[in-house]
DNA sequence: GGATCGTCCGAAAACCTTTTCGAATGCGTA
DNA sequence: TACGCATTCGAAAAGGTTTTCGGACGATCC
């Protein structure tokens, strides 16, 4: 199976080039009957256009590259496919390039993808801290999930203050006032940010932290099951634990459990990222945040091709959280 | 910033484009003086040749497609990072394209793919089940994780009967005898596969499987904790399980500790997948097997290239699994 | 001094498609 | 019959690069 290429087409159907290409692309000065010849003859040999050359002429190679810095995480993946799916595949096609966080396989990217000539380019950060922007180039560029550092430039994120804002209202609207927050790295924002928000919270309610302070150390289920354990020990009539992440959240179902402490009814938990193979499989399922991200890869595609257009826009949008019920929560009787 | 073309340097290099395209691409018969000309007017005006263009008149377009049918899922991205590193970032870009399991709409990728002049295209499939073939295409294709069901293609697979076997065979070095085998769902090839490589490997040592059968179940944590329940009624005495997934290991760790059973003193658990953010924080950490699925990705990446050098292949290959060994296996004392 | 040769460079074709513009045809009208 | 007009089609240029081939030039050799 060879392909066959315009002139070929043009040929089996008895027309010059230009009519076939105006009879395929449904220009309006051919006559039907011609038309219907041209389209046989292209389904006949399964003629497909050579897109290449397509580029070469519109100046647009209907191609966007989207450069990321964590594959394996779970972030970029969502996002991706968020992005994917609003670029119908019709219209464009995604150049996917993994920087594994490093600056130099980072520049190495950017220009093969300007060599290429994509029309836009999506920059997925691997956490929420701000990153370096590109800088100018030719093409618009948006930032998604790890906001750029220069306000220039349009970036997308998720709303951390306001996911821990609404996991503490949840917790309170479930009747709880001895609230905890378990979360990771002190030096990733979106612990501090998830703590503020949850801060934020507990004070409109006149509230004070169970436990005296937030609980930073890392994001990992050991963390959880640590600092639970303490938390326990110091205030033992807490009755809710907001976890900065479902792995953290797993690591304090797990302590919980073994102190035969029931979960939701002496103490509710939730997490947050709404990691379903961690989250909707624990005992009992984790209530969670979940971040949008899909959504944010949508969001994405659409503000590049607005900008592609010659809508550009600038600044950080935040995007709202979404809260997960499940069965880690539920009022007190 | 806009994009400068090879004319632009030629002409401030004051040669003509034919001599600039010679200087940049290191062809001999350009005088060393003037090469060094022309190689700063490209800096000068930060030139990238056009890959379009190029594409066009080589006949090759240095992208390679990858199809995938679970982005979400997490076999296709591993071996997209394999695939991805192996193709040098200057040489090969990759087009991501997401099927969601949908035939059309992986047709209608495949077409988007071929019209973009792909060099090659990598096919990943969502589960080890072998898949329809794409058919006859124009440019060679590799099959990896799912082989295509036509042997004339190239497959490339993870090793899952060894795997089954490893993994027996680890529990029986640690001294067990009593070994069982809680694992997914039946429909797929990797249960039984996984279960045929165990069994295979308990028969030679005479040994019956402890509970009497394979469990088979579904991939989930809480089919691990029910069918360890069931496990422990039949077969108190059991010395070992090895589960299908670690997804199916954590249940049945938690089940274990649930009972107050010491793993690995008591029961050895030994999982499969190394999906690390399960395997890892696990409580012990989970000995379980990698499926070394970058490798497939790079190995998938080196055949596709051979393919388009010239040098096609057929069949099925199949790849070894690693042990991980973590902590919820040990020799008895 | 003329022939031969090697070195370096440029003109032009090629890749495949789109688009502009002019030509041809047929028709109706004066 | 001559003209204008609408319709349909084709020739050609354009997009940016690579590659072939021939030309110019200076040097070497008899």
């Amino acid at each position: 199976m060879s392909r066959a290429t315009l002139r070929d087409v043009a040929k089996l159907a008895g027309v010059s080039v230009a009519t076939a290409s105006k009879a395929l692309n449904g220009q309006p000065q051919v006559r039907a009957e011609t038309r219907e010849r041209v389209v046989r003859a292209a389904e006949q040999l399964s003629f497909s256009p050579n897109t290449l050359a397509q580029g070469l002429i519109t100046q647009r190679s209907g191609t966007v590259g989207l450069l990321t810095s964590d594959l394996e995480g779970r972030f970029s993946i969502p996002i991706l496919m968020g992005a994917e799916d609003a670029f119908g595949s019709d219209q464009t096609s995604v150049f996917l390039c993994d920087a594994r966080g490093d600056t130099i396989r980072e520049k190495h990217h950017l220009r093969a993808l300007l060599s290429r000539r994509v029309d836009g380019l999506i920059v997925v950060g691997a956490r929420p801290d701000s990153r370096p922007s590109l800088g100018e180039l030719p093409i618009p560029v948006v930032y998604a999930y790890a906001p750029s550092d220069d306000p220039g430039d349009i970036s997308l994120v998720t709303d951390n203050v306001g996911g821990g804002r609404t996991a503490v209202d949840h917790l309170i609207r479930c009747g709880r006032r001895r609230i905890a927050h378990i979360t990771g790295d002190p030096g990733y924002s979106a612990a501090q940010d998830r703590a503020r928000g949850a801060l934020d919270r507990l004070a409109e309610e006149g509230l004070e932290l169970s436990g005296g302070e937030v609980w930073f150390g890392m994001w990992s289920e050991a963390w959880g099951r640590g600092a639970t354990r303490m938390l326990l020990d110091r205030d033992p009539g807490v009755d809710a634990i907001f976890a900065g992440s479902d792995e953290i959240a797993r690591g304090v179902l797990d302590v919980l459990h073994e102190e035969r402490i029931d979960v939701p009814s002496q103490v509710a938990v939730i997490g947050f990222d709404n990691w379903s193979v961690l989250a909707a499989n624990s005992r009992p399922p984790l209530t969670t945040i979940d971040l949008n991200l899909e959504q944010l890869g949508r969001i994405a595609a659409q503000r590049l091709s607005a900008a592609m257009e010659g809508h550009p826009a600038s600044g950080v949008e935040t995007f709202p959280v979404r809260l997960i019920t499940r069965e880690s929560t539920a009022p007190l009787r």
